[in-house]
RNA sequence: GGUCCCGUCGUCUAGUGGCCUAGGACGUCGCCCUCUCAAGGCGGUAACGCCGGUUCGAAUCCGGUCGGGACUACCA
């Protein structure tokens, strides 16, 4: 193991690259409170964000914000070729959507550029190569000129001999390859990558703490993996393992808290961090989220189910605190059971997730939003729903503003403050227009013809006549009038049965129970058979208006 | 295949040797309320994966087994 010479190692390098001694003191131990704990949230620019994303960025974020740290965002582009370059924007709107904006990031990504930046990976190209040099120089690492072709090879054999995969002791065919040999492939122009010599021997174990997980242990790392990519790609970029350990340091990162994918890595990782001679960090891996798939489950994919976008949440008009409500319980079950507002306020706790991956509950997280709309004042419905709306239904945004008091009136029909059981009937703003599009004269298309078939198939001279004589002794809602029976009267008078009761004894004696009679009104008042309550809504729509609609059969 | 992680109602979970004939929430079913919905009230359904051991006593400790998941890339 006696390294390269030390001018064949440099030359491979940029001759202005930092020392490691200078990058100590160009980022230095953050100046921060006992306890403080610094986070990070690392996405890859692929496209939208996982919805797995903005739940570990969000415990991320707390862990930072309750112990007075700092949360940060660094983009992992290390990987050119899956780079989406929409993705700035989709994250950006993300983590403003989810309230998740770092403290610490690029520009583009919401936070303000500190002084541990860039965070972009592809922007720290010379961070890296100053530390593969240093591990190089120091005999930590070397050259392999191994092709594809090679690699498949040893693989193959591996296999058919049923030694254990990877790039290791024998099978490292370039660990310690002569110096001459190394020159001239140099020479010869191929291609080659930067491989760590591992310390670890076949079948030591190692252990350690995992903040949620708690002790572990794992047999050491024994591969001489790949840090730093191929010398023919366009740009010299590390692999994960080499920037996570560059960057993690660099940036004063206290505790790692990433997905599970990862715990196995971690040996590996120890060695990178002891080679690096960095300090010790802490890590804890959160389970992913699980999607239900026929008799067994698997990870939520962006792939094959919607929901795992937050496009998706964005788009339905999901409210936030509901999502991060949902979210929380299922890291802490503890704060599932406390109220919304007390389990928002909490801080979220490394020891107390739960280890297994969760199941995505869509039900679930309909009812907690159903349940949180249901306590919204109207003004405040109003208020979330038009941004939501001036973005994905720009007419319905422009009804409710100019009749915002049409509106606010339809959200006091049994909801608001004197109400005990609110009606929970909107789940996220994309439900609104289903539900109050009605409301708005400009939204609704008056019913004119009496065989239409949402009267139920009742003749349409009975129907005929129900309009009319309701709108001819129309008496408005009011306190003290007990609105609906002008709708059993009138009803009485025209056959029906007063009761659903009454009607299934004979159903051949009337022509429907007051059940039909009342979907006539309904019907007329509101284009639906399903409706609330009819007195209110006509309280809210007011005399002209119910007259106006009713009128439209007569 | 190897390594690691995990295993309580359909789902999220409470539970750390006796308070467990296993509790809560969501779902589901039934009833009540009722002019239709949405709610609300009441009630029901339903779980310690399995087998051994330790112990007076186990969901809780130990061993095995089965099942699920992750990793095993110049993807992160």
């Amino acid at each position: 193991m006696t390294g390269l010479s030390r001018d064949l190692i440099d030359a491979l390098f940029p001759a202005d690259l930092a020392e490691p001694a200078e990058l100590e003191q160009r980022y230095p131990p953050r100046d921060l409170p006992a306890g403080a704990e610094v986070t990070r949230f690392a996405p890859s620019p692929t496209g939208s964000l996982h919805i797995g994303g903005v739940f570990t960025a969000t415990v991320a974020l707390d862990v930072a914000r309750h112990s007075g740290g700092v949360y940060l965002v660094r983009i992992e582009d290390t990987d050119q070729a899956r780079f989406d370059e929409t993705s700035a924007a989709q994250f950006r709107a993300a983590f403003s959507y989810f309230g998740i904006t770092p403290d610490e990031s690029d520009e583009a990504y919401g936070g303000s550029p500190g002084r541990y930046g860039p965070y972009t990976q592809s922007a720290r190209a010379s961070l890296y190569l100053t530390y593969v040099r240093d591990l190089m120089r120091r005999g930590r690492a070397y050259p392999c000129f191994a092709t594809k072709d090679e690699l498949a090879e040893i693989a193959a054999r591996q296999k058919a001999t049923g030694a254990l995969p990877g790039y290791y002791g024998d099978w490292a065919i370039w660990r310690d390859a002569p110096e001459d040999q190394v020159r001239e492939r140099l020479a010869a122009g191929d291609a080659y990558v930067v491989r760590f010599r591992s310390p670890g021997l076949s079948g030591q174990r190692v252990s350690f703490t995992d903040e949620i997980r708690g002790e572990i242990s794992f047999d050491d790392n024994r591969n001489d993996v790949v840090i730093l990519k191929s010398s023919d790609l366009p740009r010299r970029l590390p692999t994960y393992h080499l920037a996570h350990a560059v960057d993690d340091h660099l940036m004063r990162i206290s505790v790692v808290i990433r997905g599970e994918e990862w715990l196995s890595s971690v040996p590996l990782h120890r060695q990178l961090f002891a080679a690096l001679e960095f300090g010790p960090i802490r890590y804890a891996h959160v389970a992913p989220l699980m999607k239900q798939d026929g008799g067994s489950r698997r990870k939520l994919s962006k792939r094959h189910d919607p929901e795992a976008s937050v496009g998706y949440y964005i788009e339905q008009g999901f409210p936030v605190e509901a999502v991060q409500y949902y979210l929380r319980g299922l890291a802490n079950g503890r704060l599932a059971d406390l109220p919304l507002r007390e389990a928002l306020a909490q801080p979220l706790r490394l020891d107390e997730f739960g280890v297994a991956g969760p199941l995505a509950d869509m039900v679930k997280l309909d009812d907690i939003c159903a349940d949180f709309i249901a306590t919204l004042p109207g003004e405040q419905v109003i208020e979330r729903l038009l941004p939501w709306a001036d973005e994905r239904d720009r007419d319905l945004a422009a009804v409710v503003r100019r009749e915002r008091d049409v509106a606010l009136r339809a959200l006091t029909v049994e909801r608001g403050d004197d109400v005990a059981n609110p009606r929970k009937d909107l789940r996220k703003w994309a439900d609104f227009r289903a539900v109050y599009g009605f409301f708005f004269p400009e939204m609704f298309t008056l019913v004119t013809d009496p065989a239409d078939e949402r009267f139920g198939g009742l003749e349409p001279e009975l129907v005929r006549a129900m309009a009319t004589g309701f709108a001819a002794g129309y008496v408005d809602p009011g306190p003290g009038v007990a609105w609906f029976d002008q709708v059993r009267a009138l009803s009485a008078e025209l056959g029906f049965a007063p009761s659903q009761k009454v009607y299934k004894k004979d159903p051949a004696a009337f022509p429907g129970s007051i059940a039909d009679a009342s979907a006539i009104v309904r019907v007329l008042i509101t284009g639906t058979r399903r409706s609330p309550d009819l007195a209110a809504v006509s309280a809210a729509l007011g005399r002209d208006e119910v007259l106006r609609r009713v009128g439209g059969i007569s």
